[in-house]
RNA sequence: GGGUGCUUAGCUCAGCGGUAGAGCGCUGCCCUUACAAGGCAGAUGUCGUAGGUUCGACCCCUACAGCACCCACCA
């Protein structure tokens, strides 16, 4: 016997080992078709937040779907070595300890990362296990972890290598000195990507730089980088400025002198039209730099300190601190015009926070023009499809403004990047140093020290973690996986490098489908952050947890003291009680629920507790076919008879309704519509209509109709537990085991049994018919019932008309008098002269038998005949209208004449009524 | 500056050229042996604003407003 009600905790527990343990989520033969999904690999010391839970649910769901349509799935996962995340955590490790990185040296150091990769790198995956993710994970699993693969094992490595070789001896990466944007906190340069631009306010000041019997005023933001400025440009065309291009002014603070420049770049109309060029320390002064070959010169060290080609006053000083320095000194010697407050757009490091510097150096980029081109062909070409497709235009818009990818970090977590300088400085690049030191016996070569960027390693999981380099027979067949769900946010990091080297490398696209997941935020629609307090751990909605550790949790670990006090009052306000333990497929219910097409997802624990009580429903439904079938004649031999009523034939008939609902909502990715499906097939179908007329049917002495009745409720149950699986995998696992056997199936688990498929034939629309005017009267008998304040307990007698529309069998009113508790409901045409209260349902007119205050009553009927008349209005206004009988499909006419006529009949049969209760 | 998305019930969201929907919340009655995490009945909307197309617009078009996000070199 099931408990009373749903304890998540105690059946979760149990069957994940189970399931993994037997094995059933590797993939199969490679004879059936396969389904793959790549999980987009997680930070190997992260923790799971809720854009992974919403995210892995979806690719769950999916991969459980196809699992049980038979489909050879092969879920690949894996985690990122996420070469600046972990050396961040594993330096400050270290820091905390009192020594350096630099102390420690590089092979110290990448020992104590792996280290640590060991120590937490399980967590995460430990986590996915709780949420229910049937991955394979013993697929690409080199270091027999069970965690899939990991981006910085060897197999990868091998895979890493061979790209750079091969795109470096195809000629699509080069080395450079280039201006790069440097996070000076790591000492490393970033791509594009990795900086976000956001407007902060600060100031701009004015400074005049003078010339001989002249003046230039520029404007800066960045007024300490005036030390590194080799020129003044005025727009060509410029009449203020014509006279004094070729001319130098001197630069202030200095001994030098600085030429007047003319260069389209500079905009007339912006500030005094004048520009300090800087080509060191700005991506745009760089360029005009190039065009007039002017020097460049870098006045910082790669910390972000004034190094020795300044003046000695300002040497050593750090960036911020010789901006004050160099703004009191202008000021001072009277080259200080002016200083304002200003918007500006300040470019900090996505890891760090910190602000970006560009500055010179050595970098590794690969060529990215002709490997867009393709990959925009192919999602032009619709070899991969975005969901939902406005994405596409994003994507395009990245391709066709691409640059380079500087793809070098200088770290030392990561990809060795395998190149080699001999002692006169040249450079080579080969497969292993090995293979070098055989080409070159006598040379003596030092490695270059900088590693990949880590999205050059995941850009390639789609195929190394299929075997390539090698050529493996998974490659024809998990190569392209069906869909990728990820990010609106890596759609340019990873998602479009994915397609660009899987094309380059393997000739095929890496994925069909890219399914653009939505943002989670919390229930008001604000972005999640520790700061605010308003994160949500998944495993805290699956687990529970009460307001005490929640708020330890939340305020421990802050970077900032300040927030505590509004995170606290945050956490109090928003989870007086804490959060209840919901369950791991309560919480999945509420992703999929909430998973349409809209970019973001507002997580409301009320929906998560709604589904939570959904569960709880579909217990309570199993529970109560247990109790009514276990034991018994279910109908499991075809010998006997069985005699369908039919309510049993209605319920199977919506079965293969819904099932095709689901079908639909999986093959669009819409996961809101196949929960909502299920939701209310279960609940609203199956709970509310059906189980009450079992009840009934249960009562019946025929032996034939008890066996149809117990067979058709323990079937349509089992069926709807593997309908809901790929959602509820725990629940309904726990569920199928109890009922599977009364409905004469065998199986060790319901992930692996037939997804049910809806069967076109068993729609009865004869049984849909009755069960609608079944529903149509019982609701009416029941309002009439709460209308005149009928005691629950009280029987009463409700009298009919016929309806000619509606076949109306003798047990489908029986039905309606128990389920609306009444002592009868009779046909009776003329019905009884009787001051009761009448309500019109489709072509009858139903009464319910009692006396009761007439003056109660006509209040009710008249603002009965109130709503009709107003809906006889409209629908009059509609028809009157000339042009739209004339233009409006006759059918849409006809739908609107058969409404007035229904109306007014009704309308008819309740003015009677409301005479007949007298003035 | 360019782009994308959004605006529907108190809240979170579906929806569709032809009678406005769900969950939660709310109101009333009920602990009826599956379930009070429940049952039954109910209330609730100028579908952001203004135009246009159409017989008919929440839906299509245009403009505007507000919100969110992305991209971009304006000192």
């Amino acid at each position: 016997m099931l408990e009373k009600s749903f304890n998540p905790g105690a059946i979760e527990e149990g069957w994940y080992r189970r399931w993994e343990d037997a094995g059933y989520f590797r993939h199969k033969d490679h004879a059936t078709p396969a389904y793959c999904i790549q999980l987009p690999p997680p930070n190997v010391t992260g923790t799971l937040h809720m854009g992974h839970a919403f995210q892995q649910t979806l690719m769950d769901a999916l991969i459980r779907y196809h699992r049980m349509r038979g489909d050879n799935t092969n879920w690949v996962v894996g985690t990122d070595h996420a070469g600046i995340a972990t050396e961040i955590v594993v330096t400050r490790q270290i820091e905390a300890e009192g020594k350096t990185k630099r102390e420690l040296g590089r092979e110290e150091f990448n020992r104590r990362v792996w280290q640590w990769k060991q120590q937490s790198g399980s967590t995460i995956t430990r986590q996915m296990r709780r949420l229910g993710v049937s991955a394979n994970w013993e697929y690409a699993d080199t270091e027999g972890q069970k965690a899939g693969y990991f981006t910085a094992d060897p197999k990868m490595s091998r895979a890493v290598t061979e790209v750079f070789v091969r795109w470096y001896e195809e000629g699509l990466i080069y080395r450079g000195q280039r201006l790069v944007n440097w996070d000076p906190v790591l000492g490393t340069g970033v791509s594009d990507l990795e900086v976000d631009t956001d407007e902060e306010d600060g100031r701009i000041w004015e400074i005049r730089y003078p010339g001989e019997g002249f003046d230039i005023r520029v404007a800066t933001v960045r007024p300490e980088t005036m030390l590194g400025d080799v020129a003044v440009a005025v727009h060509p065309s410029d009449a203020r400025y014509a006279d004094l291009v070729g001319k130098k002014v001197r630069l202030p603070l200095t001994d030098r002198t600085i030429p007047v420049i003319a260069d389209e770049y500079v905009d007339p109309k912006f500030g005094t039209g004048a520009v300090k060029i800087t080509p060191g320390h700005d991506f745009n002064d760089y360029e005009v730099g190039k065009r007039h070959r002017l020097e460049l010169i870098n006045i910082l060290t790669l910390d972000a300190h004034l190094n020795d080609k300044v003046p000695p006053k300002y040497r050593g000083l750090e960036r911020f601190a010789a901006r004050k320095q160099v703004v009191a000194d202008l000021k001072a010697q009277g080259f200080l015009v002016s200083e304002k407050p200003y918007k500006l757009r300040v470019p900090r490091s996505g890891r760090t926070g910190v602000i970006i510097e560009p500055m010179l150096s050595d970098q590794w980029f690969v060529k990215m023009e002709s490997l867009a081109k393709d990959a925009l062909g192919v999602v032009a070409r619709g070899e991969v499809k975005f969901i939902p497709e406005h994405w596409t235009a994003t994507y395009n818009h990245f391709l066709e403004n691409i640059k380079d990818w500087n793809i070098s970090r200088q770290l030392w977590w990561g990809h060795q990047i395998p190149a080699w300088y001999d002692e006169e400085g040249k450079l080579y690049v080969a497969r292993s140093e090995a293979e070098l030191q055989q080409k070159h016996p006598r040379k003596k070569l030092r490695r270059d020290p900088d590693v990949f960027d880590t999205w050059f390693s995941s850009q390639l999981v789609p195929f190394s973690s299929l075997g390539w380099p090698d050529k493996t027979p998974d490659q024809e067949v998990f190569l392209p996986s069906s869909v990728l769900i990820t990010g609106n946010d890596i759609i340019f990091l990873w998602v479009s490098r994915m397609i660009m080297s899987s094309r380059y490398f393997t000739g095929r696209v890496p994925f069909r489908d890219v399914y653009i997941n939505a943002i989670v935020r919390d229930a008001e629609g604000e972005k999640m952050s520790k700061s605010k307090g308003n994160t949500i751990d998944p495993l805290d909605l699956i687990d529970g947890i009460s307001l005490q550790d929640l708020l330890k949790k939340s305020t421990i670990g802050l970077m900032k003291d300040e927030h505590k006090e509004r995170i606290e009052k945050y956490v109090r306000s928003h989870y007086s009680n804490g959060i209840p333990a919901f369950g791991a497929d309560a919480v999945r219910f509420t992703f999929a629920s909430l998973a349409s097409f809209s970019i973001t997802l507002n997580f409301d624990l009320g929906r998560c507790e709604g589904y939570r009580n959904f569960c709880n429903k579909l217990w309570n439904a199993t529970r109560f076919v247990l109790m009514n079938t276990d034991g018994k004649d279910c109908g499991t031999d075809d010998k006997l008879p069985v005699r369908l009523s039919f309510a049993d034939r209605w319920i199977v008939s919506q079965l293969q309704r819904v099932e095709a609902e689901v079908e639909h909502g999986f093959a669009d990715y819409r996961f809101d519509n196949v929960a909502a499906a299920i939701y209310r097939f279960v609940w609203d179908e199956y709970c509310d209509w059906y189980v009450e007329l079992a009840k009934l049917q249960l009562q019946d002495p025929d032996a034939a109709a008890q066996r149809g009745t117990r067979r058709t409720l323990v079937r349509v149950l089992e069926a709807a537990l593997r309908l809901a699986h790929p959602l509820i995998p725990f629940i309904t696992e726990e569920l199928w085991q109890k009922l599977a056997p009364l409905a004469g199936k065998k199986g060790e688990t319901v992930m692996l049994q037939r997804y049910p498929k809806s069967q076109p034939e068993k729609i009865d629309e004869a049984a849909e018919r009755d069960v609608a005017v079944l529903k149509e009267w019982t609701v009416a008998a029941r309002n009439l019932r709460t209308e005149a304040k009928i005691p629950p307990g009280e029987r009463v007698m409700l009298y009919r008309t016929a309806d000619p529309a509606v076949s109306d069998p003798p047990e489908v009113a029986k039905a309606i008098s128990s389920l609306a508790r009444l002592s009868g409901f009779e046909k009776r045409d003329p019905l009884p002269d009787a001051p009761s209260p009448v309500a019109v349902v489709g072509g009858a007119r139903i009464m319910l038998y009692k006396e009761i205050d007439p003056a109660a009553e006509r209040v009710r009927l008249m603002k009965e005949i109130a709503r009709l008349e107003g809906e006889i209005g409209k629908a009059r206004a509609k028809l009157a209208n000339p042009s739209f009988v004339e233009r409006a499909p006759a059918k849409v006419v006809e739908q609107e004449r058969t409404r007035v006529a229904g109306f007014e009949a009704d309308l008819a049969k309740l003015k009677e009524q409301l005479r007949k209760l007298g003035p």
